[in-house]
DNA sequence: ATGGTGGAAGGTCCA
């Protein structure tokens, strides 16, 4: 302490190095978890990161799917990474810092277009997921921080139209439901909005919005979540809107929060 | 009701 840590999907880690090193020499996260790096980990670039000053690389990855990173100026230590829903995915990866804080990045499945798990397998593994979550999220203890791509925009102002987004998977009740559950099974601060508990925040737009920006139909899909014992260190968070407006950009932007 | 864009792999899946 104090501590700064961010959570970033950014759709494919080898094709936007640039953009992550830009990020980091101008915000200087202590951490970073970084989600979809789309690459198996022994092609994952980490000299520019180093140069910066990021010498630490925990990361799980497949060839094109998934991909999970943690990238550190601290020092690390990886902890044993959990299998949800026992396919070998590469969408957790966790470590503790030598304080003694564990650091768990998630990348939840999106789920897949049809919010019905009878007929959307890939619905039913979101699901299954979020539920193994809560199981997980039950066992913890000491100081944690979970951060992701959750692919859950669970309020009404953490989506443009919540009217709209109801039968829209990221926010469908069965979705919203699930994602409390895990929440409450683990006392998670979801740090964002206990920073700011009003107002409509988003955290990604899609591509294929002729204008992403004027139309800002955005979700707020990336989180930080605190242990108990942390969340009342939480001291500040932002959206760092403007990244989603670089170049060639990932379609998430970047949650940062310190705590202190 | 549909298609819109983007990444990686590789002749299509995933988001």
């Amino acid at each position: 302490m104090p501590l700064t840590v961010a959570t970033w999907n950014i759709n494919s880690l080898r094709l936007r190095e640039a953009l992550v090193a830009r990020f980091l020499a101008e915000a200087r996260p202590d951490v970073l978890c970084l989600q979809e790096t789309k690459s198996p980990v022994d092609k994952l670039p980490t000299e520019r990161f180093a140069a910066l000053g990021y010498g630490r690389l925990i990361a799980r990855g497949e060839k094109g799917y998934n991909g999970v990173a943690i990238l550190s100026r601290l020092r690390l230590e990886p902890l044993q990474p959990i299998d949800f829903c026992g396919r070998g995915d590469a969408r957790h990866v966790a470590a503790i810092t030598e304080d003694g804080l564990a650091i768990h990045n998630l990348y939840v499945p999106a789920g897949g277009d049809t919010p019905d798990p009878a007929r959307n397998p890939k619905f039913a593994h979101k699901l299954a997921f979020v539920d193994e979550l809560a199981d997980w999220s039950r066992g913890v203890s000491g100081p944690t921080l979970v951060l992701g791509d959750l692919n859950i925009a669970p309020g009404e102002d953490d989506v443009w139209s919540h009217k709209h987004m109801l039968k829209v998977v990221s926010h469908t009740p069965v979705e919203v439901e699930a994602f409390g559950k895990a929440q409450a099974a683990g006392r998670w601060t979801d740090v964002t909005r206990a920073l700011m508990p009003q107002g409509k925040l988003y955290s990604w737009w899609s591509y294929r919005a002729r204008d992403w920006e004027a139309s800002d139909r955005g979700l707020r899909l990336d989180h930080i979540w605190a242990s108990p014992d942390l969340a009342p260190k939480a001291r500040t968070v932002r959206i760092a809107r403007a990244v989603r407006g670089w170049p060639q950009p990932s379609d998430h932007a970047p949650v940062i929060a310190t705590f202190g």
